[in-house]
DNA sequence: TTGAAAGCGTTACCAG
DNA sequence: CTGGTAACGCTTTCAA
């Protein structure tokens, strides 16, 4: 007989006190005065019997999951391998430990309409969302929108009037392209950290874009590939950029993990880091200062962010008015070795 | 007005049914027959009217929360690198995802007794729990233990009664380092992947041992650093090897992630690998392949160890038989450049 | 084949 | 200051 259940009666009981004062001791509901003394009993009560209310009873009178959901929104394979993920879990952790709440987490596949983050939400599972790496064809937000249901975007979605936090991914982008040119560099790739659809992708490639044009040097779409969050697809990539006619001189790749793909391909090359070719990654995760070359590379202050998108998430919950609800933080160019701007 | 909530009571109204009716057919509850016409009915109503269930209201009479929850048996600091844990992750959602389940993640620092995942349990808020790398001083367990709980740990647990999941660590770090061996080398230190209470990193030195005693090598603890998680410990670890009385030629490291910083630190001494030093890896996560050098190493099939875990919970829950509890799965050895096995 | 009614364990209102 | 009592939205037994 697993699970022989303690319930609110059972304490109750025990301190010879109702269910309801029971409830009022332990939920602290300081409207009533109750004697000292009989909190005291009870709190022993519930002690002894290592009493813990049961969640759903709790969760369907209060209306509160005492939850939240954090939703990345791509395909499983695209989590393997990004690393990034791992700090936003972290953050997010400390903020719902600290408010007694707990962290549901899941994935909304490539268009995938039945299993998505709605039922989350109308089924009650969790009080609020955050959506991590939005794409612009996230359709499923609407729901959320019109019955504004909590919701954070961790990433930038353009017209969308929900609360967001982020960096500015196209300035950081054009200071990473800045680095490059500053360097005397005129042929400068790009590999996106992701496919078009990812709001994060484009805004890094339209940065590239500016500091190129900025500078007077052309764009060209020979010299842009996309990545997929995965070295593999740095890799493949960057050999293709090597296939081209023209070899550029230095890469921006705008993830860290992606890139670490690419330095690969030009190892393979026979090429050198950063003799004959520049690089400088985006994230700055936590291996880019130990590989080799280390990576240049810009820093997203990646716990951060979600420890902001949490604790702006669990205000909108608490209905607190939170009217500037798009946040940027900062970002930091390091420089390391991989485009030569520090002595190897 | 945010989330005007559609119950089953609204649909049946619309279906021009009871509620009773509306369960019956929303849950195929066979049992009772009801005509055809009357569940499409009910079905076009629920589907109009965007009709899902109120979990925590089914979980309550129920008695089941859908969902699991995967505890990491470390503090938070510690995710923020382990790659590996994404992979886990990924094969537990896909796990869940089939069963139309949810996956709540959380965390328990150091004996911290106060949030363990036994209020997880009590709370009814998951319906089974996977333990990920467990280590000897965990005290929680003896509650789901007494109660029996659905409980799967991945990693190993000596003495324990629990299903698990894991791999053959001291074989596998036996045939790491007989690799080194093999190749050559007398003089291997070790760098374990955890401290010691994470019963992985005593199994993996134990595997570095035999393999030493068994090729007639002095063990020596003065050779075995213990490694944190993180390529910042692998850095450190090594930096203390290197400064030590006599130079490795090879080094174990049990953790990929922890091999980059040890790679680092090797490089900074302007010592070159595999030349002056040779280096296996544990866990091959996807950036080996890609750093430089491509690190040697043994692959863990982390997602397939995840979906085993995740299935045999969720047997354990539905409460099949499951006796032959305790799984391994295969290891193998993945050689790279970093012990000069291939032609760099 | 369908419907009424009784709980599931909690919170919270309203008397005592 | 404390104790009945009515919800919360669902499932499920039992009648009709």
């Amino acid at each position: 007989m697993p699970q022989k259940r303690v319930t609110s009666l059972d304490v109750a009981k025990r301190a010879g006190v109702s269910r309801t004062t029971v409830s009022f001791v332990l939920n602290k509901t300081s409207h009533q005065q109750i004697s000292p003394e009989t909190v005291l009993r009870v709190q022993q009560a519930a002690e002894e019997l290592g009493y813990v209310p049961d969640e759903s009873a709790r969760a369907l009178v209060s209306r509160r999951a005492q939850s939240i959901g954090l939703i990345f929104s791509r395909p499983t394979v695209r989590i393997s391998s990004d690393i990034f993920l791992n700090q936003v879990v972290v953050g997010l952790l400390d903020v719902v430990h600290a408010n007694q709440m707990r962290l549901l987490l899941d994935v909304v596949e490539d268009l995938d309409e039945k299993n998505t983050y709605v039922n989350l939400v109308k089924s009650r599972r969790v009080d609020g969302i955050i959506l991590n790496g939005p794409r612009f064809d996230e359709q499923a937000l609407d729901y959320l929108a019109e019955n504004d249901f909590p919701t954070v975007i961790m990433g930038s979605l353009p017209q969308s009037h929900f609360c967001s936090v982020d960096v500015d991914n196209v300035a950081a982008a054009r200071t990473a392209v800045e680095h490059l040119i500053h360097l005397g560099h005129r042929q400068i790739a790009c590999i996106t950290n992701a496919q078009a659809p990812f709001t994060a992708a484009i805004h890094r490639l339209t940065g590239y874009r500016q500091a190129l044009e900025n500078a007077g040097l052309p764009y060209s779409a020979d010299q842009v590939r996309f990545g997929n969050f995965d070295p593999q697809s740095g890799y493949t990539q960057m050999k293709s950029l090597l296939a081209g006619p023209v070899r550029p001189t230095a890469v921006f790749v705008a993830s860290d993990v992606v890139a670490y793909g690419a330095i690969s391909a030009i190892h393979e090359h026979g090429l050198s880091i950063p003799g004959d070719i520049a690089l400088v990654g985006f994230d700055d995760v936590p291996m880019s200062n130990f590989i080799s070359p280390s990576l240049t590379t810009i820093r997203l202050p990646a716990t951060e962010l979600a420890v902001k998108a949490g604790e702006l998430l669990l205000d909108l919950i608490q209905g607190k008015p939170q009217e500037p609800c798009q946040v940027l933080l900062p970002t930091e160019l390091i420089i390391r070795q991989s485009c030569g701007g520090k002595p190897s």
